[in-house]
Order: structure tokens, then C-alpha cells, then sequence
DNA sequence: ACCGTCTGGTTGACATGGGAACCAAGTGCC
DNA sequence: GGCACTTGGTTCCCATGTCAACCAGACGGT
């Protein structure tokens, strides 16, 4: 195997302050929600996709596409939700493996409640100090990566 | 409560563009490390901080302090590592309540192999793909973010 | 209708993370 | 010296995430 090629300095720089930013983001908005609603970042997410969906329902396995969730996982955590009166589950009428999802009128009111701080938050943060040229930046890096990301999960 | 600031059409693929990235990175680093050295990502950063550190040596505590770690959380980790061979614990001579982590061998022959190729990863998802200015905007953006949680630290 | 296969979900075992209680060793102050 | 307070670590308990095994209902070919 050649010499690995290292970063160098610029490059280091450039990658050490994306983990930082990720680590202290996640950090700063997950203990908002806690600490504001008692909702963790994943339960944010469940009721945020379902108070969006109509009627505020979803078939799991949607819900779960969405969220790029493992099944197990979701299945755990929508348990945990349920025992707290966030949401429902009942059995899909169509096909009867299936469940679907309901937020509940707590999870719906939780979630009323939550969205606006959040997106303060955020807001506080991040966005609001960020010119248009940024956030543009921002979304061109991005999308190199989930096409990269893509690729290679194409290629096996 | 006035009517919150949403984000609008911009805002909204910069910050879910910047989620997306966190998770796919992370998701995919995290595998392959897991696949080829059967390293987690917190067992890399503890065995990467080590193997910088003069002697391979830390204090417990410097090294929660390095990677941001609850202390519980620090000795757990620890301590499975210590079980598999990675890192060794001895008492601090110069404070009788202390402990200093070592790397081994092993953990040592691990880092050396599992470092090259998880840089390769991260310039094969990220920077080889990042021209200077997107690297440079990264670090200001990164930058912005610290000084805000700093001083929101700051105020309480 | 029957059987192999796929799909949607659940369960159990285990690894990991956070928080509070606890313990032992330093430190400061009298 | 003695005593309160701090500091470094460990432990326990619980929430969360992953993986593999499992189960029941759909589906496709015969």
C-alpha cells in the first residue's frame, strides 16, 4: 500500500469544524427539546413527519422510509411513544399485516408547542447567521455528498 | 407569542441539506470502520487521541476533556475497551484518585491500520470533492456556530 | 387450493449513552 | 490537625439503537 495521503492543513481545518458544528448542534437543539417538552430529537422527528402527513397518519413502514430508520427501531420507539400517549397504532385495514400510525391530540398539541422553539432555535443558531452565498454553499456540499454517497452505495 | 419565523424555501434545503449530510456521513463512516477494523467511531476518536498523545498516555479526565465526554460514559467505554485489549488503566502516581489511559499494542497496531483508510473515506466522500472556497466557507461556518453556543453558554 | 417466498412488524439479547448517587483523594481555610 | 468543599472516577438505572430471529399476512406460480 503507497503513503496514505493525509490531510493537510486546510483540509483538516475544513473537516475538523464540520464534525465540531454537527457535535455542537446536535448537542445544543436535542437539550432544548428535552429540557423545553420532553421530547427527544427522534420523537421530534416521528411527530413532525406524522402532524404533516394527512389526517396525521402514516402506514410504519412509510414513516419509517422517511426517517431512514431500521424497522426494529422504529417499532421500539413507536412503543415507547404510544405508552406516553403520543401516538396510536392500529392495525392497516387494507392489508392486515400492516399498522398505521396516528399522532395523538397530546403528540399533536406537543408538537404545536415544540415546532415554533425549534425552529427558533435553528434560527439562533445557525440560520441567522448565515449570508445567501452560505447557505447555497451549504446545499452544494450536500448534494456532492449524497451523490457520492449514492454512487458508491450503487457500485455495491 | 407572536407568529414564529418559519424557515423559508431557502432556509429550508440549507438546514435539511446540512442534516442529511450529518446523517449520510456519519451512517457511512461509521460502517466502514465498523466493517474493516471492527472500530466504532468513539472507539476511533479514543484510540486517535491516544496514539497523539506523548507516550500514548492520557489522563482519564484530559481525555473527556478532548473528546467532549460525560465521565460516565468515558469510564464505560473505557472499560470495554480495556476488555478488549485496546487501552490499559493505571493508577496516577502523582494523584492517588486518578487514572491513566494507555494504548497497547494492539489498540496501537488497530489505529495504525484503521487511520488511513478512514481518512480515504473521508476524502472520498467529502474533501477530494470540496474546492477552497467550499472548505474555507465550511470553517466560517463552523466558526459562526462555536461563537454563538460559546456566548450562549456564556449568558447562562 | 397449495406451497415457497416476500413483506411488514414485533421481540429478545446486547452495545451504547446520559444522569444521579456514590466513593475516595486532594485542597483550602480555620 | 480538622473539616467543609471540590475533583476524578466508578457504579447503577434507565432510555435508546442494532442485529438476528421470529411471526403472520400477502403474493405468485402451479
Amino acid at each position: 500500500m503507497t503513503e496514505p495521503r493525509w490531510l493537510d492543513e486546510r483540509e483538516q481545518r475544513a473537516w475538523r469544524s464540520l464534525m465540531k458544528m454537527q457535535d455542537g448542534l446536535s448537542e445544543f437543539l436535542e437539550r432544548h427539546l428535552r429540557n423545553r417538552c420532553g421530547l427527544s430529537g427522534a420523537d421530534y422527528q416521528v411527530l413532525a413527519h406524522l402532524s404533516e402527513a394527512p389526517e396525521g397518519r402514516l402506514r410504519s413502514f412509510e414513516l419509517g422510509r422517511l426517517l431512514h430508520w431500521e424497522k426494529s427501531r422504529l417499532s421500539q420507539h413507536l412503543g415507547r411513544m404510544q405508552n406516553r400517549g403520543l401516538v396510536s397504532r392500529e392495525r392497516c385495514l387494507a392489508d392486515q399485516r400492516g399498522a398505521v400510525v396516528a399522532i395523538t391530540p397530546r403528540g399533536s398539541d406537543l408538537i404545536k408547542i415544540a415546532a415554533p422553539q425549534h425552529v427558533a432555535d435553528v434560527r439562533d443558531v445557525l440560520i441567522d447567521h448565515l449570508t445567501a452565498t452560505e447557505m447555497a454553499m451549504l446545499v452544494t456540499i450536500g448534494d456532492k455528498v449524497a451523490e457520492r454517497l449514492a454512487a458508491l452505495e450503487h457500485e455495491h
